[in-house]
DNA sequence: TGAATCAATCTAAAATATCGATAACAAAAT
DNA sequence: ATTTTGTTATCGATATTTTAGATTGATTCA
């Protein structure tokens, strides 16, 4: 069998194929350009084909370099997560660690986990991360991330998916709206016609839009909300109606402005609220001990 | 950040993992004692914590060392994937691969799968092993295998799972047997009290009691045969009734049998049949090429 | 007590990685 | 044209890491 490379030839091939430069890469790994060069050289030879395009000026990746980038950047994932492992093994539930969260849930989740966290775990330090569910779960990948609370359902290859609890969608109009009245909403082209939506890239736009069995709806001037703040703002000015999380009617984000929800008939369109991490996390203990109080911080509510 | 541990030294663990002996370990990698001994002392300083215990005689992993084990394998596994990726790339559709199928699919599908595969890629060698599925995917997940040929639905977390297609159940009685007349089978217990099991450990035994939504039955005597083959004697000899799959009964497992088959009525009892490697496996083009041609196959018939 | 087994340690050697300097080459600037 | 700039490959010297063999020390077993 051929021989396997090693890690820091696997990290001089991800810089590599970052900079697509020699020098800049080798720069950026702490050694002369020549180590880089020459280690790149041996790499090709263990696994006996080329990887780097060096024929005219510049450096590009061939068909088969780039293939092994990503499977590079696997093990390398893999070594470190033992290595984090190994040395939080000792003293868990202590340390650094980045939680991200999206916009539509953080306002209404945190505050309370935050402190209880505090509460519980006091060695534990946790740095937040508020963004669209994409750019979360990308960051999970680098590691520059070490969980994401996001909603369900979404294309989560190869990451650790923990369902904590559903969050049904209510419908929201203003206090006289025709459509708002009666105790379960039922779907009707009536208010989906005038449904007001967060822009695009929020999952909650998409769920709302599955809730409503529609790829598309006819946006009110075009003008869509940037955050569920706005969005009850449009609603309140007579724009439309909008499909909120029941999380964030119950943390009360309708203010005391004239409006009104109400909770749609079964089926009722619902998300699912999930603590994410990479599959091979260094952090399990405290994925699973975050994820127990989220819950029960919900099942208390 | 702490430094990573090398591959080498990960080798060394599972090595030692595997013989709890630190001279037995060190004869298989293939270095002396000494350098396995200080290889694995690198390894603890790297990852500052204590991975084997070496208290009395003999030899133990402490917790944290068996967890460090899973990890180091895998990344072990990715490692050795993306090797042999890179020296599969240059010449694809070669080489060596190990197929593992299970004992109900093996010689219904085989026989016209091997010969086509043969003239289509002369180069490539396929090593076969038959073997219930359970022992297929442990040994896939050793890398003593590259594919399984196996039947849904099965537990299979963190392997690539390709359906090809759909199998259904048939019902096989004596021709007079009354269960066995009519155009198609309605689920009853005139005969579901007379079926027949493959035993313990096939999975068309569980898939087969599923169809009959029973996790249990009273087995004639308490006897199960022990192939396809067995089953349609016992069948042959009044025993009983038996579900057995379509792609058997078409190539004509009831020989001269005085037996009789009929389809199942709607919602017809099947199993998938489906091709399974490791998520990382380097023989991604030689997967999809090999089920490709399964499923034609099957579509030609 | 003495032999046997086993892991740790020490030392010298072999293998490997690294660096700095330089070569080789192409493009851009003069 | 010639020089300058920016690039990667290569060479030789040095530093670091890995390894094997011999030895030690501890423990078990007869």
């Amino acid at each position: 069998m051929a021989a396997l490379p090693s890690l820091r030839q696997l990290r001089y091939l991800l810089a590599l194929a970052e900079h697509l430069n020699f020098t800049r890469a080798a720069e950026a790994s702490f050694v002369s350009q020549s180590t880089l060069s020459t280690g790149l050289k041996e790499l090709e030879a263990t696994l006996g084909v080329q990887l780097v395009e060096r024929d005219k000026q510049s450096v590009a990746l061939t068909a088969v370099g780039k293939e092994v980038v990503t499977r590079a950047s696997q093990v390398l994932a893999a070594a470190e997560d033992l290595s984090d492992f190994a040395s939080d093994a000792s003293r868990p539930m202590q340390g650094r660690l980045r939680l991200g969260v999206i916009p539509t849930i953080a306002p209404f989740v945190l505050p309370t986990v935050m402190s209880l966290l505090r509460e519980k775990f006091p060695l534990l330090e946790l740095g937040l991360r508020e963004d669209l569910t994409a750019h979360l779960l990308e960051r999970l990948r680098n590691r520059q991330l070490d969980f994401a609370l996001i909603a369900l359902p979404y294309d989560t290859p190869d990451l650790r998916v923990l369902p904590l609890y559903k969050d049904r969608f209510w419908l929201v109009g203003r206090e006289k709206d025709p459509a708002i009245q009666g105790r379960a909403i039922q779907l009707g082209s009536e208010w989906t016609e005038r449904l007001l939506l967060l822009e695009e890239g929020h999952c909650l736009r998409d769920h709302a839009l599955q809730a409503c069995q529609a790829t598309e709806v006819a946006s009110v001037d075009g003008i869509e909300a940037t955050s569920l703040l706005t969005l009850v703002q449009m609603v309140a000015s007579g724009m439309g109606v909008a499909l909120l999380p029941e999380m964030a009617i119950k943390s009360g984000v309708l203010g005391n402005l004239p409006l009104k929800s109400r909770p749609l008939a079964p089926p009722a369109p619902e998300r699912t609220i999930a603590l994410v991490t990479r599959s091979t996390s260094a952090h399990m203990v405290e994925f699973e001990a975050i994820a127990q109080l989220i819950s029960s911080v919900h099942r208390k509510k």
